[in-house]
DNA sequence: GAACTTCGTCTATTTGATAGACAAAGCGCT
DNA sequence: AGCGCTTTGTCTATCAAATAGACGAAGTTC
């Protein structure tokens, strides 16, 4: 043996149950033992062993030294072979792009984000997508072939099982384009899944954040939009064309602005970021709020939304009612989802993240005012702790979702 | 062999995933040879013949005659032994209750409905539904002990793990009352699942009406309250405590009258069976629909939403209008949970459900206006078709999906 | 150093499923 | 009626997967 061991493994790499079993206890322990297996699963010592032999010939697992003692022999330390591949999560904002490179157990390796406009056509974009990920590739000395699934989230409603974009109101330059397609011809291995956004915000709070183990929660995200990723009995629900959670047209106010959907009072035109900055400009124009205007006039006549937020941690009274207001609609309509959905937790992500307390304090006093007792006497609305991370890591889990697929499913229901 | 072969059964009834198979395929088709199942399976002759043998000695089977050749030796049909045991529904309404008694593959033997008052205590409640449970069984000749599995659905809140109902608006004196345990005692080897009558509604519609081989849909109840039955990735969504679909007391107007819930314009308040009815009255009063006044000096001064619907049949404006409104309403509503939720139907039952095509032609309208195209292409919004059945059906389905508990699931994700 | 544990391998055995032979039963054509 | 062909159902030999349990290697504890 003079080479190094290295199969070539190509997406979506199928499992039968038992190993499925393994791989998992894996993923969730790093480092196993085969009694460890044996105890777990109730197999026999002979079944494990041999399990484990065909997943080390297969390439998945390799050896890792020896662990303590129990007071006997001392056991083979077994993990995920880490060379065997890598996955990619790509996390396309609407004015940035994150990108991960990840292990095959879902452990992050090397990360960037850079500013960028989605706007723009979707081939300009994804080629620096793809340059980005083969930067992040050299950096960890991996090659394009041994890049096994890549999820990516964007920013509009997504045809799931056709992974395009379908009138997606920010960049309509992409509709029906196929972002899979595109990607596919630079890595040949790999197994590409695209998704809203915020579904992949909601996936990566579910396996890597406070919602692990929630069977039912809401993501909601509020930036320049306002959309939610919903999980029921423990499984993304994405709707029966995709495009469930998009509650930022949801309607506050019948006599509201109109919204760029061309409906009035829509939640996003009103509560939403480019609302907060109108408000904003017009508190300093009007004169109510000085701060405001002071900042105004130092940003050349613009407000950004996070500018609101400044000026209300300095105790600026407007830019307060302002926050207060959002968090007011916005806790209205999730009021109404609550009665609705009834989830355990609700996590708030997105720009406004960082927000803080008012912002939460808003929202949750209109959920509660709102809302029907049973469901809210066990309601948790938080902000989620993963700020942007969230995105990534849920690009990530979604790649590593549809590249390990389990054969053979029995029915589960008669 | 001087008996005829009665085998003892106890609930829940434990079946591998092959057993369940077969028994699945017998529910479809009702009759079913050996060779169809090794078509459609795949399984060799031997494993088939093997399982079919096991399942008649164990009683879930038996033989049915000699089916058609199909160009050779005659196949012998195997259908389910309908006296193995019977299952029961329960459709407990606010002022009815319908009772259903099934084989155990789900097709009703005996039905019987009759008018009852929720609001008195459960003790002599139930025991009048068992009272009646008995004389089903009696018309069929089924003992006590046959019984399988019972289902009950129940117009409140359910706390579905321990089969209590939580702060029940219409039945206080209900709460936490083990309807379970009580229902038990008269049949000891049944086992007795409760749940929300929309869930059961929605349930029964999926297994029995337009919602088969739905993923996702919603089945909205109207009559004296509002609420709703929710299918996520073709399973019945419960929420963390049980109450999802509670969507009577989601706001449609801040300004509106006081519900019994406290707060104010709640759905139900403004649109249900009592707000149509006081909207009658008044129309009746004002003189603006003579009609109605008509109707209401016969009835000695009182008006049921029925009359309301007469009155429209009969081209009452007055009445069209309250129709018109209510309708807008309940569509305003639906509009935003589609945009959440974006199911592919929304059935709408209950005993609002014979109003016709003015109602529903303003839900419609409602909802097409205000959600987002995307979710809307391929909506469909239709009156149940299962009128009062869809609820003792799905009494009997719940029932049924605990009866039988298929063993050794493996893990499904990774 | 003796007694007891744990770990990992190996063998004999059991269990479950398969392939395919074969007989029974039926159809259609001459 | 007779012949060839098909379908159905049973039986047997065989293969594959999992188990139990023996056994030696390697460690710990007293």
């Amino acid at each position: 043996m003079t080479q190094s061991f290295r199969p070539r493994i190509k997406a979506p790499i199928l499992l039968n149950s038992a190993e499925a079993e393994i791989i998992r206890a894996l993923r969730r322990q790093g480092c196993i033992t085969s009694s460890d297996i044996t105890r777990m699963t109730g197999w026999s010592k002979a079944k494990t062993a041999q399990d484990i032999r065909d997943l080390v010939e297969k390439g998945f697992l390799m050896e890792a030294g020896e662990g303590i003692s129990q007071g006997g022999r001392k056991p083979r330390l077994l993990c995920i072979n880490r060379n065997l591949g890598f996955v990619v999560g790509v996390d396309i904002g609407a004015t940035s792009v994150d990108v991960a490179l990840a292990d095959i157990s879902g452990g992050i390796l090397q990360r960037y984000s850079e500013a960028a406009d989605v706007r723009q056509r979707p081939e300009p974009f994804l080629s620096r997508c793809v340059e980005i990920i083969f930067q992040l590739m050299d950096l960890q000395g991996c090659r394009s072939d041994q890049i096994l699934g890549i999820g990516i989230g964007v920013p509009g409603p997504v045809d799931f099982a056709r992974g395009v974009l379908v009138a997606p109101p920010l960049m309509p330059d992409w509709e029906n384009f196929s972002i899979r397609g595109f990607v596919k011809e630079s890595f040949p291995n790999a197994f590409v899944v695209v998704d809203n956004d915020v579904n992949i915000m909601a996936l990566g709070e579910q396996r890597a954040g406070d919602g692990i183990n929630v069977d039912h929660f809401i993501f909601v995200k509020i930036g320049t939009g306002i959309g939610a990723g919903i999980v029921s009995n423990g499984k993304i629900h994405r709707g029966s064309t995709g495009c469930a959670g998009d509650i930022g047209h949801i309607c506050v106010d019948k006599n509201g602005p109109i919204c760029r959907c061309g409906n009035t009072g829509c939640l996003e035109a009103m509560a939403a970021g480019p609302a907060i900055a109108e408000k904003a400009v017009q508190a300093a124009l009007s004169g109510s709020s000085p701060f405001l205007k002071n900042l105004m006039n130092q940003n050349g006549g613009v407000l950004r939304p996070e500018d609101v937020n400044t000026a209300c941690r300095e105790g600026d009274q407007a830019a307060l009612e302002i926050i207060r207001a959002s968090g007011q609609m916005i806790g209205d309509v999730l009021a109404g989802l609550v009665n609705f959905f009834n989830p355990s937790h609700i996590f708030i992500g997105g720009g406004i993240a960082n927000f803080g307390n008012h912002l939460l304090v808003s929202i949750r006093r209109a959920v509660l005012r709102r809302s029907l007792p049973l469901a809210t006497t066990h309601l948790s609305i938080n902000f989620s702790r993963m700020g942007a991370d969230a995105g990534v890591t849920g690009a990530v889990a979604l790649a590593l979702e549809y590249l390990f697929v389990i054969e053979d499913q029995p029915t589960t229901t008669i």
